[in-house]
DNA sequence: GATGAATGAGCTTTCATTCAT
DNA sequence: CATGAATGAAAGCTCATTCAT
């Protein structure tokens, strides 16, 4: 899961971190970027924060990256790898003869796993770091394999299954990203919320 | 609906724009912070631009506006403001003993309406922009307010109603944002679409 | 006391503030800068502040004065104008034949008695607020016109009068100073020390 | 010496100049700073000038100072520390048990000495310079610490020795600030000046 | 390969001064 | 005459990026 590559011709040519010391430059750098970002929002990530958060000189950080946008790249593109490894997941769980309940479950279940693994990065993420056009292009890819992915199981059980595959996939996603990421206040607890979800899912494509 | 009221003691006192010929300038700046906003996310916002594009010089801004932050700040209370409005008029069509059907719809043609009016502007409000304790607690408060709203006319038709309101705004407002705001691919068109959450949202309800 | 004659010409002719009310607004302004210096010190000093401090708009500042540092100008001319007032009355207070003694007294009194008048602004005066050559200039002829004097009336007693008076003039002026106005501690009440002062000035012109 | 701790927590943090590079960076913002005041006095001391003049960026002004303020603090403590090593020069001097005569003059041109090194940069600093609370704290003690050491040895010759050594040292301070780094014309050379106040000095204290 | 000092474009903010009303 | 909204040059300050060591 390479940054995106950027398109200016890079002056000083990137070292490519094939070395295990290299990789584990490159990573304490994302990591030291993603906590910034999680901890003070977009505004605290600035390029000598993240150096000195990660141990490492400045310099170093333009060995690995060619500019700053670049480690934005890179603690997306991990999120996006989880959320494809999650999908690889899924994909062997649905793969069979799923009833339509087990389908909802699975799905909302792993929206919210998705979720609650570092909600603070998952919200600067979502809601202050620019996001470049072609990183939105790869979320929007993600986000069509899920929806075909379960239009494939739901196909065996209902018509029009990308539609409500559509449907079933946003609102489980936009769901868990507001009631464990946006921390607004809920009048029951988030599993009887998400029970509720679920039995509209499940109503809406049994109906 | 005043911008909310910043702390930090003025020493430069900041301007009421009681007359016109103010209103207008502080008019002008805060549709030319909402366009780059729009245009080029909260990065390409800066006051030199703000003033060029508002026609007016920077120290005009900062005679209304004791920094940048403020001038998001009166943004974020406009779309506050058109929320609350709309919430209003929600409120005097949903008064009566209404059919749930025509509550959902109601409720999810409003969303529809709220994020149609400049998309672009919306996205970045919700995406980009840096939003204070303060404006995220404004907010919650208009959701809580339209939450309620829809709880009393709901509680005619089922129990438990305030949960079952909120399942309903959320996932209105969420698939909305989505298909609207976010321009991601549809399998469908976006009416057809609206029509299935409507159908799923009025299952569940009835159900 | 004119403000001192500024050498760039005039763009908007001011005004000469000949009527009442003119000179009302003009003392107003002066006032309220001198107040300003005093209280906040010259970085507190802006026209703005002025005219609100005086009751007046800016524009009215610029009818009378062509620029901020003409305000500076006129309320150091009418320092020294007291300056000038206070040596007046001593010129008559010493014109006859006197004793050494109360020659000496008349003039450390006399500086005690300027620096006690708003010790405040004499410091600020003395310390922040950029004085120009002109200003030196008349500030070094009022003190030259003291020392003339004294010289005069000491000659009766000593020969070299002249710089035995700047002597005179300046340790009384500096100490009168550096007690009344930098607010030193002292390890004797200011009258003690002031009667130390004195004395050792008598013994000088008296050995 | 440091310069007086600033208060406000630094966002950046503040390079520490132990390298030899560092320093000699650090000592050009100072020497730079120091020469504008001098010939320009506060008002033309401005970042860009002291990085033009100094050969540096602004930005390295930046990396070594937190704000302008932080550099004239630097500029004080310099002085101030030469004013400290002449005291503990003069210290040395003093120690024996020295006769009157001798007292005054080491006092008298050790004043003297301190207000010949720079007097323009001298008169910028007493008479412009925003100096702070601190800052004017450490010029008291400064002057205690002179006044008590003068005291401690005219104690072998008078008594009240601290009220004496108070009028000594203030008598000597001001009347050199006056007559070197204020450019008063003088009825007779300096030299002169100097030895008629030493004169005055030396009589006050042995009649 | 690292390092971190240095750079400087670009942004924010202030305030003396002007000028339409 | 007076007003005060508007102006914009000039400073302050930040931080992504470069490059000498």
């Amino acid at each position: 899961m390479p940054a995106e590559s950027r398109k200016k011709t890079p002056k000083r040519p990137l070292r490519q971190a094939k070395q295990p010391r290299s990789k584990a430059t490159v990573n304490a750098i994302v990591e030291a970027a993603a906590r910034i970002l999680a901890d003070d929002g977009w505004q605290g990530v600035n390029t000598n924060a993240i150096a000195r958060r990660a141990g490492v000189s400045v310099g170093s950080v333009y060995e690995y990256f060619p500019d700053k946008q670049a480690i934005l790249a890179v603690i997306i593109d991990r999120h996006l790898a989880e959320g494809e490894d999650m999908l690889a997941d899924a994909a062997n769980g649905l793969a069979g003869g799923m009833a339509i309940d087990d389908i909802v479950s699975a799905l909302v279940f792993g929206f919210i796993r998705l979720h609650e693994d570092d909600p603070r990065l998952h919200r600067a993420l979502a809601s202050e770091a620019p996001i470049s056009a072609a990183q939105r292009k790869r979320i929007a890819a993600l986000r069509s394999k899920i929806v075909t992915l379960v239009a494939d199981v739901l196909s065996e059980h209902v018509d029009e299954a990308e539609l409500k595959a559509t449907l079933l996939v946003d609102t489980a996603d936009a769901l868990a990203h507001r009631w464990i990421v946006d921390e607004v206040g809920l009048p029951a607890s988030a599993d009887i919320m998400i029970a509720q979800a679920s039995k509209m899912l499940k109503g809406y494509l049994s109906g």
